[in-house]
DNA sequence: TTGAAAGCGCTAACAC
DNA sequence: GTGTTAGCGCTTTCAA
């Protein structure tokens, strides 16, 4: 069907060295033997076989994204856009992007990764959502198989990884809420098991020592990431007396869940209860009221974090393989107060 | 690196051709040489080179999926859902996914279905927002490249494809209202252009026409589709004197910015002016008040697509090539009634 | 039951 | 400048 180099070296009447190099611009070959090469390739709508162009290669030009999904009706909006961050940062350098998805933690999950870690399916991988203990690390890591993290982990190996540093995040949060002269905060974490969960859980507690404010267990509720995970968790907060007068979601889409659970309630959030969040979600600022929240220049993480791997990938051990982002306050009006917002998003680089 | 048939061959004593079959599973080897054959691979870690055996057999058992992204802050959570969607299924059949994004009617994304209709990228593509004139699919169409749509064309060109029908939920939608008592009502259409839209906004039209209520030119505005987009169009509408007492946003997001916009104005979402959505994000039952939406089963959707995909690849033209999606109306509270679900979701098909 | 040989389409080292 | 040869790792006739 397709045209292959075979094809336009009879047409021509050379060899398919000589097309080949031909067409790979090499200048070892006449000019007009050249001129009508490429003419032929033209005319017979020659597209090389990348395949073959693999395999002689040995690299694929391929990263792979395995998605941690939670069953069907799975719609966070970090996925859209971390993955339109690491598409168009791949393609700029002519990588391709191969996607799978599986439940965390599962039988097919690690199966993925070791099929991954094998020579022949991609060049090198991203992780996201780290957890404390990651099997998919370390894995990756004893076969020595390039990827690159968006989080940390608290296993031993050395890996290069992009982050945001969430507990810088929770703590602008936490502080801004107590500076607002609150006491009584609630908490709706992540759940337990995934690493900025870790962080910001910690941070939370930390904050609020700092502060001298203590910090009652109930007021520590789990959520599942959702929006109906939030909406569940933030039940328990409610029915707590004294309220919390401040709801801190570990993520926007549980804040938002809250937000609702806390209206149904009939308290009004801003006034009655402060609700704050965690990702800066487009959808976000479109509350009523607006989230505050912190912000995570996703796509921009995306982008890092793939051309990080692509670095990786090709010995170009990156300048500093350990990059933290610092995120950024946005004060809207679900916490009381009017919009404005808090220190530039600054990069920091540590090793 | 990874170990390879040829030094499984050598390990044991035999031909790189035995060691294949017995790894392939066919039953001309010695049971003895098997044995001795798969014990070998599987302590020097054999995990075949994938590249290579697409070289031999002529397929690369990848499927491309081409996002049309609309800038960096990308995040509609339907991608998210729909690639989990075809992730699920492409792996259930063995098939990896590749995705690669672009703006939409973009040089680029030219290139990039050019590409892949030619012969070794991908075995096939799955094409979303589909465009009245739709470049993509007259281009597949003519390189009589596999592909399947989610969503039909005005082009000639007959091919696979699976939509809801927007029509029948914009009629719901509509009829809904104008059953609540309204007469005037807005509309936040998708961008022109879009064939879903048209549908979309036609059938808008059509039913106020069925139901002899007259359609005013400036209560139809169009936004881009996110909530920003929607938040911005329905401004015009709130500076209409009479105000419309519905409005319709061509998807959640719009709606959703919509309903952010009309209580900033001091409105009552519910009760002053009605809103209804498209789409049935999860997070639309979340909103403040919730959203009247019409659902569409985006994971499914996502899944038929790609099953009808791998059929056509295979030869196995689908039984039917064409699938509709009777869409279900959900009655939330944004309509100004109390929660309830009307006709489930049917399953229609035609030709 | 096993092996030799060919070939998928391409690139690259090495002649000529 | 151009062609010959070899080989990437695998599958698949065809003989033995």
């Amino acid at each position: 069907m397709a045209a292959t180099l075979k094809d336009i070296a009879r047409e021509v009447g050379v060899s398919v060295t000589t097309v080949s190099r031909a067409l790979a611009g090499y200048n070892d070959v006449a000019a007009n033997t050249k001129e009508r090469i490429q003419e032929t390739a033209v005319r017979l709508g020659y597209s090389p076989n990348i395949t073959a162009r693999r395999l002689q290669k040995q690299r694929t030009d391929t990263l792979g994204f395995i998605m941690p999904t939670f069953g069907p009706r799975f719609s966070d909006p970090f996925f859209s856009e971390f993955i339109a961050g690491i598409g168009n940062q791949a393609a700029a350098h002519k990588y391709d992007l191969l996607v799978s998805t599986h439940a965390p933690d599962s039988e097919g999950e690690r199966q993925a990764y070791l099929q991954a870690a094998k020579r022949g399916w991609v060049d090198g991988l991203i992780v996201v959502r780290t957890r404390e203990d990651d099997a998919r690390i370390q894995l990756l890591c004893q076969h020595d198989f390039p990827f690159v993290a968006f989080g940390r982990t608290s296993n031993e190996c050395a890996f290069p990884y992009v982050d945001e540093d969430s507990a810088a995040g929770m703590r602008l949060l936490v502080q801004h809420f107590v500076d607002l002269g609150h006491e009584r905060i609630g908490l709706i974490a992540p759940p337990s098991g995934l690493m900025f969960g870790h962080y910001r859980l910690q941070s939370f507690y930390n904050t609020m020592a700092e502060n001298n404010l203590p910090v009652q267990p109930d007021w520590i509720v789990t959520g599942d990431m959702t929006q109906r995970g939030g909406a569940e968790a933030v039940a328990a907060l409610l029915a707590l007396d004294p309220l919390p007068t401040a709801i801190i979601g570990g993520n926007d889409l549980m804040a938002i869940g809250a937000i609702n659970q806390i209206q149904q309630h009939g308290l009004r959030v801003g006034q009655d209860i402060a609700v704050g969040g965690f990702d800066d979600i487009p959808l976000s600022a479109y509350m009523t009221p607006p989230l505050t929240t912190i912000h995570q220049p996703i796509y921009e993480i995306g982008q890092q974090t793939c051309a990080m791997l692509i670095d990786v990938i090709n010995g170009r051990s990156p300048q500093d393989p350990h990059t933290l982002l610092t995120p950024t306050l946005i004060i809207r009006e679900s916490s009381g107060t009017a919009t404005i917002q808090m220190e530039g998003g600054e990069r920091i680089q540590s090793n």
